[in-house]
DNA sequence: CCGTAATACACGTATGTACGAGTTGAGGAG
DNA sequence: CTCCTCAACTCGTACATACGTGTATTACGG
């Protein structure tokens, strides 16, 4: 084992001890002494070198999880995560001139970017939608919407999952309706049906994955996704979708172009 | 203490206890059993209710706070954490229209939402930038920036760190060098030395905020932050500010608007 | 030479104990 | 009645121990 150079304890600080080795190993990273991927050493040898109890380090080493700094691997051992090429998701991905080429805006920019883009998990039901999604799509009580959830992956790993939401009295019996949506995705098949796009609208949180979306993305601990909720509006001021997606926050940075006047 | 119906554990269960208790915890908050602001069962009445160890507990109650769904006050109890209005982040903001008011965006923004805003820790110096923002400025190695950083509070909270680069060539000696840079903002004083602001971009990422953000956003465990960096162009395509921010999660949703064209 | 079984090593889960430190409320002193 | 002290309760930190489960290496037998 490459000899990893740790300070001792300062018995002196106020800083609990497990928070003091936390940031031994944070520095360490941070000045690039463990590289990404680089394992940290074992809790065994963190022991003898402090000379604490296991649990002191078990509490040390898990600060830096929950930093998502490192991803504990059960036998092997403990990692320095390494940062995935990240993407851009830019903010003109749903102009008009990309749906024209004929491709989903996800296919579009993936390949753009030399990924494997693939679609998984298509489920599509008719239903209530709930409260929220009623408001946005100004929809009334009992007027049901097609729902359309899916997840994408880029080289076969997980990347978001997307449920989008129609009226039903829009997308019922059309392609929208269908697994496969055809060329451009749905925002072609609404210009089809005639109702021709003028603006989107994105709200953007961040948080801490659900259990389920964790399961779903495959998250390692410390990694928070984008909640992004795009609401597509026509040109007479109407919304004809909603889209509410979740996506892991190591794999992308999303990118907006703002005007200054 | 109001008792609160937990179920047992299942022995036959691969999953381990400790995830167990945090499933029925989870379970209760996400159902409203257990309310916002609400206190948790004391560590000491969980041990008795499901008759494991203290370490068990916490580990259960570690899951959640990591989660972000819960927040421990020491000597006080674990608590529900409860989610402050969530202001939105326009990007509208930064319009002409609203600068010509004569107020900084981040001002207008909140008294607007009836929010209490200030600004702190207002720091201006001169130095060489690092790489990336040199290469966003379109700076030569050694020519040297004016760096003002500063912390945005609503209401006494603090909830944005900004750091903004300008090119000392352009800032050196103006308002934009001085703390308070006037009506209006930099934005307004660079348009008043010829520089016509045209577009900006801004590029977000999510992640777990570093120790130093932790504590100056006096933020809990479990809370990522969004870290947007802007740049500002001018009509002649020179990029004459950047912008890093870094802004608690639990603050604001941002919000963005698209042309379908 | 290869496959397999034993082994060492890694992290995961769980028990029990002890003491420290912040908060709160009850009860006694003034 | 008020103020203060103290006890009780809370979470925070740290120790020691044990066993489970997944991984990788080594040694042995075929």
């Amino acid at each position: 084992m490459a000899e990893l150079p740790l300070p001792d304890l300062d018995p002196t600080s106020d800083r609990a001890v497990f928070r003091q080795i936390a940031d031994h190993i944070r520095d360490a990273i941070e000045q690039g002494t463990l590289a990404e991927g680089e394992k940290v050493p074992s809790e065994a040898q963190l022991m003898q070198h402090y000379g604490v109890a296991r649990m002191t380090i078990r509490n040390a080493l898990q600060v830096l999880q929950g930093e998502g700094l490192t991803v504990a691997e059960h036998g092997r051992g403990v990692f320095v995560r390494s940062h995935p090429p990240v993407r851009r998701l830019a903010s003109d991905r749903f102009a008009r001139r990309h749906r024209e080429e004929g491709k989903a805006a996800f296919i579009a920019e993936t390949e753009g970017a030399g990924g494997k883009p693939s679609v998984d998990a298509i489920k599509i039901t008719e239903e209530a939608p709930s409260a929220s999604v009623a408001a946005l799509l100004g929809l009334t009580d009992d007027a049901p919407v097609i729902r359309r959830s899916r997840r994408y992956l880029i080289n076969g790993q997980p990347v978001e999952t997307a449920v989008s939401y129609i009226p039903a009295e829009i997308a019922r019996g059309t392609r929208i309706a269908e697994p496969d949506s055809g060329p451009g995705g749905i925002y072609a098949r609404l210009e089809e049906l005639g109702h021709r796009l003028d603006h989107f609208v994105e709200e953007i949180k961040s948080r801490m994955p659900l259990r389920d979306e964790m399961r779903a993305l495959k998250l390692a601990p410390g990694i928070p996704v984008f909640h992004l909720v795009r609401t597509a509006y026509t040109t007479d001021g109407k919304a004809v979708e909603v889209c509410d997606t979740v996506i892991s926050s190591d794999a992308y940075v999303l990118s907006y172009e703002l005007p200054a006047r």
